[in-house]
DNA sequence: TTGTACGCGTTATCAT
DNA sequence: ATGATAACGCGTACAA
């Protein structure tokens, strides 16, 4: 006993197949009493469209892949309840992809949704297949989230945030507190957020004229944006001497374990050290203290994601096009001014 | 300039389509020069199988559904994690639609998924599709998670926790201290989660000879299962009097919100007051207090509920099973043994 | 207003 | 080892 197809709605109905999908789609014009002897035969066998079938028939699959690097991290988890929730407006579902950061894994995962035929791709890339991804560009409408390709031929359009400004206000407001020993936090430069928020790092510290010193920042090829490489990156920075009198942090996951670290370690924050970092952290309303944080709109990136994807499928011949979320400090208790004293052994 | 397919493929390389589809699929047998050809034509014109021509002919999408009432609670996230790493072991993809715990809008998911003719669903229900979801359950491999349905008919398995002794659990932690004056904080008894845990709370409390006073549980139709509902139960139990001098919160986001309440009203815990609460919650190792918890693995579920949704899509005839995850208290500072003064004047 | 028939891209059966 | 072809379920151009 299969499952009902439209052949069988239109011989219980006693008219074709032609008249049947008429009644489902809407389409054409059909004479009410025929349309209800078929909407009954839909209901008596309990009859489901098959989507495959009109899919290949239509060319369209009204499906979209989301390629995601944690779906765990709430950055990620708001980012996608947006768009799926703009997408359900326009009756689209959403696939999601995990990739853990893993590049053979993101490859996989686009090959089957390219397989699938999605109509269109949001992926937050691992910034490790960018040849494909723009190659696929010219396929498939693609948004990329919080993180760029290094392409000149990629066609899409790039959602996400500020990196640079944001990391400059996160290290000015540590300057302005008087902070010269400044130790960062971040990332394997293959991330293009990672390499933008070093690079207002910088910025920040030369337009105070300050040298950096590269040994004050933590970050190895190969290290990725995850709550041990928090721990490890203020194990490592503790042990400097002089010491850093302030953190800065280059994202939320990263942030979670440096203060799980640094709470374990029972360094006082801030009078020992002041810590920033990267973009909002969740629940951080009941931390012990309130994060120093600039601030990062998951939900607006992900509507703007949806929405611009949706724009594109519908019209493939836009040009590329960069939404750019501009972040805003939010202090909280983890940074302070700097104790006079140690001030004045770490400037000499 | 159309996608090349299958026969696109034959032409370039000089064969039959069959011949193609063997070498993508790696059956029958293929001379190797016909195969290195038919390779070298797939790479050069780029080829992409179309997954919804073979679903259609095969009448396997490789697709799994996922309902779930919030994306955004960790709890649902790491369980979504889960689950799609163990369906990639298969070559499944997960299709993430959320609910808000809107019926509607689960129904209307429901159905899109059935139209896609996905081969499985993961359902963390709002508990007010029941015959629906019994009627699809034959039809469909189907497994709910955390929240059962009302319903004999129903063909699936059942992955979820032991809401009743967890409760007990927990409620038996602030009995153990002393606790007699004990408010709830719960959901809208639809939920077979509310529901269980507000029946472990009364077992509880019978046990102990408590006469619960239904005004010390809040809750009320309609009310479901998020910050606000913490919140606003928070404010209603602290203006009863005798106030209750603990708390018990039904899960993770309810007590999310009423820690929020609780630390913006100042109420000093759990001096004033013990809170203890139902599910882990994301981030608590950096809270001002670590709360007191029974344990509930996400993972654990998430990975339950795929591993047998795999087995039921393989096999079709298994009768309904029964997965539940044993719930441990986990002792946090956020509860403690009543004030001796306190106690008397409540006891009386 | 309704029905017939073809084709979407693929796999599988049956010849050869 | 390979090719021709039917079939999967649907939408639609065309005919009636």
């Amino acid at each position: 006993m299969n499952e009902p197809t439209i052949k069988d709605v239109a011989r219980a109905a006693g008219v074709s197949t032609a008249t049947v999908s008429r009644v489902i789609n809407g389409t054409g014009t059909v004479r009410s009493g025929t349309a209800a002897k078929v909407k009954k035969a839909i209901q008596d066998m309990n009859y489901i469209q098959n989507s495959m079938a009109t899919s290949l028939k239509l060319n369209k699959t009204k499906m979209i892949g989301f390629i995601v690097s944690n779906i765990c991290n709430s950055h990620f988890t708001y980012m996608a309840k947006s768009i799926e929730s703009v997408l359900n407006t326009e009756n689209y579902s959403l696939i999601v992809c995990n990739t853990d950061d893993n590049p053979e894994l993101e490859k996989r995962h686009i090959q089957r949704l390219m397989e699938y035929h999605v109509e269109g791709l949001i992926i937050n890339t691992t910034c490790m297949n960018d040849k494909y991804i723009e190659s696929i560009s010219q396929t498939v409408p693609v948004v990329l989230v919080s993180r760029r390709i290094n392409s000149n031929m990629f066609c899409g359009d790039f959602v996400g945030s500020n990196n640079f400004e944001g990391m400059k206000l996160l290290t000015r407001h540590l300057l302005d507190l008087g902070h010269r020993q400044i130790g960062l936090i971040t990332s394997d430069l293959k991330f293009s957020t990672g390499k933008e928020r070093l690079e207002g790092f910088k910025s920040a510290m030369s337009e105070a004229n300050i040298i950096v010193d590269d040994s004050y920042i933590y970050r190895y090829d190969g290290n990725l944006f995850n709550e041990i490489d928090g721990m490890d990156g203020c194990r490592y920075l503790l042990g400097l001497s002089p010491r850093p009198t302030a953190i800065v942090v280059a994202n939320n996951a990263m942030a979670i374990g440096a203060f799980k670290f640094l709470r374990t370690a029972q360094i006082q924050i801030p009078e020992q050290l002041s810590v920033v970092s990267y973009g909002n952290i969740s629940n951080s309303e009941l931390f012990w203290l309130t994060p120093t944080i600039v601030t990062l709109s998951s939900t607006y990136i992900g509507n703007e994601a949806a929405k611009n994807l949706i724009s594109r499928i519908k019209n493939t011949h836009i040009g590329n096009r960069e939404i750019v979320y501009e972040p805003t400090l939010k202090t909280g208790d983890t940074s302070k001014a700097i104790n006079p004293l140690k001030s004045f052994y770490s400037n000499n």
